[in-house]
DNA sequence: GTCTATACGAAGATAGAC
DNA sequence: GTCTATCTTCGTATAGAC
């Protein structure tokens, strides 16, 4: 059960993951994913039986792990610490990208297109999301924040920062994340000390 | 040159803006969009000769001006009863499609899926999200505002509103936009008084 | 000017050879 | 278990009848 990084089944994964921050959900075709992925559409189909949802399911979570970890990690140091940590991951991928790319799991928010039923990427975007507004909002209670203002903090600072993301998709520049992340990072000094 | 409501073409960019917020971009087609403004797909080519791109392009830009012009209105009263009106737009928008319509602009900011060229659309999207920077920030600045600090927080005000729709398009769920305006408000307060 | 019918490609998904 | 060939549906876009 030990997966390499060559496990064709992992690397669906995370081409399946860049792919969404660059393309979004709809216009990440499977094919497409298969050939990044240097996997014949067969074998997709054979680890995901559950086609394009399961995949861009698992990716989601993937993703919404990876960055929960790292997330966790820095806020060790302290929520200010943390969020810098988060700010300063996001924007590195904004700037290798040249801003084509964003977050995979907005990019599942935005997209959507699932009707009701079948709502397995959403739903996985909606885990991811929540997990970060959790940890970050564990770390603001840690210095004293009341747990209600905690949990808004967190949830304005995901808020804040996917939606620069996407400002600077648009702008095509990456001074709408800069200018949200100093304001961001100077409340955050206000209110959790440290 | 007079337009009524009844004008196919209008009826067109309406409904592209409506399913580009239910659906999003790449979601969205041009054969659901004609049947949805009862015009039969010839017609649409007929009105939009440059295609999806200027359709789409058109409905962002239009959305772009309409919810313009509210704010400016609301601003009137001064930059926290214009915000309050904005965000109280926003939130009926996800109230009243149960969580499943988001901002036009911002699905397209998501979406892109234009490689480099043929960026009509994007550039409309980052056309309607700079006017409401602008907006906002020259609200800010007539209360006594800094003009860098007007900027970076116009921009953050965005940014955190669309980030909220998409937190509530994925939790399905108004409870992020909640939060996020709360603290909004707040800080605007302290910082605009009035 | 309005609309129907169609061209052509690409999507998700599967069957079945190896 | 891996991969090729194919089914069906839907996408954008257009031609040409009314």
């Amino acid at each position: 059960m030990t997966r390499g990084q060559d496990d064709p089944r992992q690397r669906l994964i995370s081409t399946a993951a860049d792919l969404l921050r660059r393309r979004g959900l709809s216009s990440t075709s499977i094919r497409e994913l298969s050939k990044c992925a240097k996997a014949p559409l067969g074998s997709t189909y054979h680890y995901f039986p559950g086609g394009k949802p399961q995949l861009i399911g698992e990716a989601v979570t993937h993703t919404g792990q990876h960055i929960g970890k790292l997330l966790a990690q820095a806020l060790a140091a302290g929520p200010v610490a943390g969020i810098e940590a988060f700010l300063a991951n996001w924007r590195s991928i904004l700037i290798e990208s040249e801003f084509k790319a964003g977050c995979p799991v907005i990019a599942v928010a935005a997209d959507d297109s699932s009707g009701e039923g079948e709502g397995l990427p959403l739903a996985a975007a909606a885990a991811a999301l929540q997990d970060w507004e959790r940890l970050i909002a564990q770390s603001l209670t840690g210095t004293g924040m009341a747990e209600a203002d905690a949990s808004a903090t967190a949830t304005l600072i995901i808020a804040a920062v996917e939606g620069a993301i996407l400002l600077c998709r648009a702008a095509q520049s990456i001074t709408p994340f800069d200018k949200v992340s100093r304001l961001l990072i100077l409340q955050l000094r206000q209110h959790a000390g440290r």
